[in-house]
Parts: C-alpha cells; structure tokens; sequence
DNA sequence: AAGTGGTCTAGACCACCTC
DNA sequence: AGGTGGTCTAGACCACTTA
C-alpha cells in the first residue's frame, strides 16, 4: 500500500484494535507466529510493529506468556514529541490561540545557546496564549532563527507553528525539555486568567528536525489545574 | 560470553567508546556494515544494539549520511524509572532519607485503585523526607500491598525501598507517573525546609514488576528549586 | 557512483511458562 | 510437550545523501 512500510501499517492495524477494544484489556493476543502469518509478513516485521506499540506502552510482553494490552485510562503521553494542537486533539479538545507578539530580534544569550546560533542572529519571538476549549492553558513563547524560516511573519502564526516547519522540511523529530514547579504572577497570570500568584509547569523544550538542528525553543507555562503531564517510565 | 545477548554487549561497548569520548559529539560512527563486521554479527544483530542507544538519546541516525554521537550535556533523564537514590548518584549526590512512618493500614481507595487490590486490603504506607547532600529535596509517601512483602517493616525501610523489592523478586520494570505543579504548606512545606506556601512538582507513580503487578503507589512532593524534570522527546 | 541507513525475508535455536 | 517470546543468521532490495 503505497510505499508505507508493512510494520507501520501493521502497527495501525493492531492500535485500531486496542483502542477500538477488539483486543480488550489484560488479554493475550494471538502468538507471533499468528499475528506474522495473518499479515503475510515474517516473524521478524511482525515483531517490529509489536516493538512500537511496546514502547508506547499500549502493549507488555512476557516471555513465555504472550503480549497482553495493557489496562491503563486513556492519557496523552508526554514523553512524545508533539505540538499543542495535536495534543489536545488526542484529548478531544479544540486548541485555539490567542496571538500576543509576533517580531524580529535578538534574543539574550539563554536562547541563542538553546538555538545553537551565534550571540546577535536574529530569531523570531512568537507569543500567544493557548486555549482549549476556548480556556486558557497555556502562555508560549517561541523563538525560532530567522534564517531557517525568512518569511515566517507571512505565515499563519496564530495557528500551529508545526505546520510552518513542515512546509520548510523543518518537521520536529526530536527534542529535549526540562519541567519545573514555579510561581507566576503578573502579564501571564492575567492572560492564562489567574489570581496572581498562583503555581504553574514551566516548561523549556527545544525541538529539533531530523538533522538535529534546533527549530523551535520554547518557554511554557501551563495552569497547574488545567495541565499535567503523564508518561510511560522504563527501567 | 555468559550467556549474555550479543546486541546487550555490543551495546555497552559502544556506549563506552561514546561516553569515553573514543567517538566524539557530531562525530561520525563507522557504517553498520563495518560495525557489524567488527563485533562478527550480522546487521540486524548490530542494528539492535544500536537502535538502543538511538532511545536512549545518545546516538542518532540519519538516512544516507550515517550514525551520529548526540552532543549534549549530561543531564539525569527522567523518562527512566529509577529510584530517588540512583538518580542521585547519577548526579553525584549523595541520597540520604529521614523517616517519618512506616505502619500498614487500610488506604483510601485511590490507592488501592492505583495498586489495583480490593478496598480494604490492607498496605504499608512509609513516609520520609528525601534529601541529597544533607538538603530537604523531596517528601515521599510510598504504598506497598502488604501481602507482596508481608515483613516490610522488619527491613530497613528508611534506605531505598527498590534493594527491599528487589530482594522479593519485584523489581520495578515499567511504570507510570503524572506531575503536576501545586502550592503546598503546612506540615509537607516544613519538612522540606520551606516557608509556606511554596510551588513544588507533585508527582504519583505507580512502578510495576516484570509481571506487571504494582508494587508501589508513590505520591511525592519536590521542592522546585533543587528538583527539575529532563526529557528526551521523540516523535 | 558509492556509501549510508531503512526495510524485509525465511529460516533457526533457545529460555521460559503453562498444561 | 507444546506454545510463547528472545535472539540471531545470511542474505536482499530500496531510498537517500554525498562526492
């Protein structure tokens, strides 16, 4: 099927039948061997697909057991890569944005070192406020180096700044984010609809394309009621 | 050797050419071919060993130009599940725990829920403040199923709780956490050391065994200024 | 054109768990 | 004993990047 490698497809296919609950919590599901047969493909590509759906935590196996579906409430996990919008799709909600600023210039060293660019490059400053269900959540401001993307304040700024990457061969693979408890007050408060001072996850993320340039760094603040992060650990 | 999978050795010796700076930041690996052909495998075998490192962060592939060394500073990444006191070490702290109860009663049912046993089982619930260096960081309330370690309270719960899971063939192997910022006082403030009200990060993890049975239902408090969350993010 | 990583096949042997 | 997942082989063809 048009060039989509078989064990994304496959994935797909076995995601649909968790989440659809055809394959139902804590069940076993048909052996490898089973599954392999059944698709056409080998042990091999069929246990590529499994492995995806593994590590996203949907699926467990144990040896000499079988895999099983994991019983978990349906969460977005955080330990993905991905941008407002899209989040707040998997939870069935509307994101909108609210712009603030949108400008050329030089940012302080802090984000010139998160970008990888050389002191006094210029960036653009894109600040707006995020809503869901048309409440505030979250205050972003995003810095992102002029030179990858010149003709950015053309764009469409007030939607997802994901887009405008794509469109540019800059779609975000990779990134990094560091999370921290703090107190905010004051211009956020006010826009996120708050009493100051009140607690907030602040967030600082840098995105990355496939190459490893940096696209995207980003300062969050989310309201502590109305955000919190969940993910799948590992040992 | 020792009966050790070939991917799990060629993994860590490829780590320590990486860590030891034998392949340096941005530095091209040699090709999977001559890879593979060094440790006497094949590809596939050298890929799995690779694709490891790739999860991890420290390597990253790109298609038709190679296999790179990650350039980044050396953070504790917390979408691994460790206890408090590994990650300290990792940071070159030194953990250390100040207990405050440790007895077994019958829990609320969010965490029963959480440990998934019937209401009114009864659990150990062991209260401690966790500090590295000599500092208040954390405020941790840990719940166990009395009846996966019915002698809990005859070891030495004030240390690390995982040495204790450990010795019962528990081993945490996967979990799940949510973080959330609020604003604590009160008792939780004045054991960590803090004027109140203040922001911390809440977090509740449950870590599951192999089995993926729960053996712990943790809820903690960290003070936002000597605790922080670093992720690697992937698409 | 040559080298790289991405995908895939068709087998194999093993350790582990359940019956 | 039989089924399960864990590991591994020895090839193959492809898309992509760089020179």
């Amino acid at each position: 099927m048009a060039g989509i490698p078989a064990y994304i497809q496959i994935r797909e296919v076995l995601r649909n039948r968790i989440v659809q609950g055809k394959y139902r919590p804590h069940e076993r599901l048909p052996g490898e061997t089973a599954l392999a047969e059944e698709f056409s493909v080998t042990r091999m590509t069929l246990r590529r697909a499994v492995d995806d759906l593994v590590a996203e935590g949907l699926l467990y196996r144990s040896r000499g057991r079988g895999t099983f579906v994991r019983a978990r409430p349906a969460r977005a996990d955080h330990s993905r890569l991905q941008s407002f919008c899209d989040a707040n799709r998997a939870l069935q909600r509307t994101p909108s944005s609210r712009l603030l600023e949108a400008r050329a210039l030089v940012p302080d060293p802090t984000v010139s070192e998160a970008l990888e660019i050389d002191h006094g490059q210029p960036v653009f400053r894109i600040v707006r406020v995020r809503l869901a269900d048309n409440e505030p959540v979250a205050y972003h401001e995003a810095y992102v180096p002029c030179h990858l993307i010149p003709d950015m304040l053309e764009k469409n700024v007030e939607d997802s700044l994901y887009a405008i990457y794509r469109e540019y061969g800059l779609t975000p693979t990779t990134g990094e984010q560091v999370v921290e408890a703090r107190s905010v007050g004051g211009e956020i408060a006010r826009h996120l609809g708050l009493a100051a001072p009140h607690p907030v996850l602040y967030v600082e993320r840098i995105s990355r394309a496939a190459s490893e340039v940096p696209v995207e760094f980003l300062r969050a603040y989310y309201r502590a009621d109305r955000y919190s992060l969940y993910m799948v650990l590992k040992a």
